[in-house]
RNA sequence: GGGUCGUUAGCUCAGUCGGCAGAGCACCGGCCUUUUAAGCCGGGUGUCGCAGGUUCGAUUCCUGCACGACCCA
């Protein structure tokens, strides 16, 4: 039957309620049980076992197998399956044909009925009520095969959640890993803050922003890049360990790594370094590991992950040395013409450096993809690096690293920038690099240094990508996968 | 930005070396009181992604475009 044609079906069948003064959209149902505590209140039944026990459910119809004067169907709440028998005997000949005339699958109902099993011993609830609760004007997929097409279930996620469980769970554990973050931290003793989304500058990353505009006071604000200077100067203000997981908002690509949309966890530790950001970053993600998948043995993709500690740390120079096989440490126009005799590419727009631009690449293009099980990767150059705290023994270099499990970025930290005067410094020379042209650089925030000359505490700072970090948990294959509603163009 | 593959019924998918468009599920009608991808009988519901081109004839071949997946930059 063509699409059209379904929908009248439906229609008709809800004028028919109507007439027949059934109110199709009711205000509400008190059950007694959802699935799951069904099957918890009545464990280990015996086939052919009457109980006696009259019990309410409420979900969507998910199948009806018709034998008659009778029926088996399936219930569908969020916890789960539920098996209802209906019959002219248990529900009244006018009510039972009623079912089987007026009631789609896609329906949502209200069961009450008395608990039994079957003789192959399924949990059953034998319906003496049917009450419509809302009326499904559409029809949903395949029984079997469910909803496949990637783009349709992106685009109707709704309809996806109803036919594909594992969509449901995808965002039942994500649900769990935020919940378990937030414990973690709780318990360490870190307070949860909000900070604004709308900047007057936006700051804390390299990355280019969403722009927005202030009717009222008639001035561009920015969606945030990354919540970093605000949660900085809460450390000013004497809160000496904080979190933020919120959303932030980068004008890039889409891709299955990234949505222009993302969440953040941004943590900050007053008094530690990036050695206790490391320390931090294991336990949080440990935690994570243990709450959604039970140990720390997981598969991704088909590939064994090993998150036991301790984790690889490995200096990033070292990594680019060994990716690339070019002396890094030399100038960069050395460099350049080094890996140009290696027929390594290098874009245009990186071949005037900064040369750090050069090693990031590399890292990317040729380290990153190897870094499976979880990697720190060490002592990152200074001159791509402007919020972060000189390397001990090495001014030319950081003390940064980001963490890398099964090949893609999870969390940047580092020992956070405290010296005004330094800052100061690092901020004008993004913005030379501004004018330069490079969009993403970075801008100098004078009210964030105001504050650092107030003085900040030498602090450890972290930030992890919350849906990566979900992806990798979940062995999901696209950000898309663990994203309520993905951005599609 | 480039490459490869894909887009056919509500869903999952076949198919046409260019000649009336197919299946299963869903849906509609009938039978059926222990089914569970229930079963049995009957019914095919379509702008073959969009726009051009070639051709007596295009869903099929060609070109462009849109959208998607994967890979590369």
């Amino acid at each position: 039957m063509a699409e059209a044609d379904l929908l009248a079906s439906r229609r008709e069948k809800l004028q028919r309620l109507r007439a027949a003064g059934v109110e199709p959209y009711p205000y509400g149902f008190a059950r007694t049980h959802a699935a799951a505590e069904l099957r918890r209140s009545f464990p280990d039944l015996s086939p052919h076992t009457r109980t006696g026990a009259v019990v309410s459910l409420a979900g969507r119809l998910t199948a009806i197998r018709r034998m008659g004067k009778a029926s088996f169907a399936d219930l569908l709440d969020q916890t789960g399956r539920v098996q209802i028998f209906l019959s002219a005997d248990g529900l009244g000949a006018p009510a039972y044909a009623n079912f089987l005339e007026n009631l789609d699958i896609g329906d949502i109902l209200g069961i009450r009925g008395e608990v039994f099993t079957t003789k192959t011993g399924e949990l059953t609830v034998d319906a003496r009520e049917v009450v419509l609760l809302a009326k499904s004007l559409r029809p949903l997929p395949e029984k079997w095969h469910g909803l496949k097409d990637v783009e349709t279930r992106y685009r109707q996620r709704a309809l996806d959640l109803i036919a594909n469980e594992s969509s449901r769970r995808a965002l039942e554990k994500r649900a769990l890993i935020l919940r378990t973050m937030r414990n973690y931290l709780d318990g360490q003793g870190y307070l949860e803050v909000e900070t604004p989304i709308l900047q007057p500058i936006p700051g804390g990353a390299t990355a280019r922003p969403f722009v927005t505009h202030h009717n009222v006071v008639d001035r561009d604000l920015y969606l945030r890049i990354a919540p970093e200077l605000y949660l900085k100067r809460l450390l000013v203000g004497g809160l000496e360990k904080v979190y933020e997981i919120g959303r932030n908002f980068r004008n890039e690509g889409i891709s299955s790594e990234h949505n222009p949309e993302f969440t953040a966890l941004e943590a900050y530790e007053a008094y530690g370094d990036y050695e206790r950001a490391m320390e931090l970053c294991e336990g949080l993600i440990e935690a994570c590991a243990l709450a959604v998948a039970g140990g720390l043995r997981l598969e991704y993709q088909g590939r064994a992950v090993n998150l036991a500690r301790p984790w690889r740390r490995a200096s990033l120079l070292e990594l680019v040395a060994e990716g690339s096989g070019c002396d890094v440490e030399k100038p960069l126009a050395e460099l350049v013409r080094e890996l140009d005799r290696r027929g390594i590419p290098v874009p245009d727009h990186l071949r005037q450096g900064p040369k750090g631009k050069v090693i990031e690449h590399l890292l990317e293009t040729r380290v990153q993809e190897k870094l499976w099980d979880p990697t720190f990767v060490l002592d990152f150059p200074l001159d791509i690096s402007p919020l972060a705290k000189r390397k001990r023994g090495r001014p030319d270099l950081v003390e940064r690293f980001e963490l890398y499990i099964t090949g893609r970025e999870i969390a940047n930290a580092f020992s956070e920038l405290n010296d005004p005067h330094e800052q100061r410094e690092r901020f004008l020379a993004q913005e030379e690099l501004r004018q330069a042209g490079d969009e993403e650089a970075q801008r100098v925030d004078e009210d964030f240094l105001r504050d650092l000359e107030l003085g900040m505490p030498p602090a450890a700072g972290i930030g992890i990508g919350v849906d990566r970090l979900v992806m990798v948990l979940v062995d999901a294959p696209s950000i898309r996968e663990v994203l309520t509603f993905p951005l599609l163009r």
